[in-house]
DNA sequence: TTTTGCTGTAATTCAGATGATTACATCAGA
DNA sequence: TCTGATGTAATCATCTGAATTACAGCAAAA
């Protein structure tokens, strides 16, 4: 299964906050016209990123404020505050392996810590990209446009 | 969104069948049971696992064989046989980012590689474990389980 | 103080995926 | 020809993702 396009969508509400917030008031219904979607979805996103710790969201006024520096936001920050897995397992396990069987009641034992060597490979992929390297390539990009 | 719970399932089959196929015969029967799902859903995975040209299974008779050595199927091929990614791509990206907004026109330029590199880092890892490590780790744990 | 524009959130809807289950046609060997 | 398997369609319940409507609450400007 594809993971929620909502990953995707929270690191362009980063991306246009960083871009614009000089020059426009950066509301759920601005950046959902960005991203082509309901300013609801935003909302709900940004709730989980408030929630996270990552923002403050300015209530009436409107607006949005990091918390920490962009190169203190990773991408596995954002990820964790977007998708809550249950457990904190990426695999979901087949619920109730047979106990009488020898590999039922081990199957458990022998996949685990592979499973979890899989994810932190990914985690610590996650971990390397921060919002500090969304600023520097977007604006590489909107230069070259020009 | 977790991964399906077909991937360890299918981790789950290759198991019993090294484990068990000297002394039983390994059927969707007896793989639901030690698995506790339905055997219908033993059949649609061995059918994916089948289609990549992984195993043969036998029609009337039953019975499961691999078409290559256990350390030449790596829990990679297993994860491709089974998980059919739409696109290839493991993030799901929001539609229809706007093209009149110069961020949103640019967001696949500036993410698409750091997601491709996210989803690259757990596919390697994915490679480094093949069938023959759940055959010598199964057999350790039952050596110690007597 | 009233208006305006925004956030927060509940409730609904629709589509798609997952997993379980029944039913049955088909096949191969005893 | 029986028996025990696989192959597969069809159905169902449940869950999740994404979109949408509706409205209460808040803060600042007029």
């Amino acid at each position: 299964m594809q993971i929620s396009s909502r990953f995707t969508v929270a690191l362009h509400i980063f991306t246009c906050v960083d871009t614009f917030k000089e020059n426009y008031k950066v509301t759920s219904d601005f950046l959902a016209a960005s991203i082509n979607t309901n300013p609801v979805i935003i909302r709900k996103i940004l709730a989980k990123l408030k929630k996270a710790g990552l923002i403050k969201v300015a209530r009436g006024t409107g607006g949005i404020t990091l918390t920490r520096d962009l190169s203190e936001i990773s991408f596995f920050d954002v990820y964790q505050a977007i998708e809550p897995l249950e457990g904190g397992d990426l695999f979901r396990f087949h619920e109730a392996p047979n106990p009488d069987c020898p590999v039922g009641r081990n199957i458990h034992a022998l996949l685990d810590d592979k499973l979890k060597a899989i994810q932190t490979a990914m985690e610590d992929e996650l971990k390397k990209y921060t919002l500090a390297d969304l600023r520097t390539g977007m604006r590489e990009i909107l230069e070259t446009e020009k």
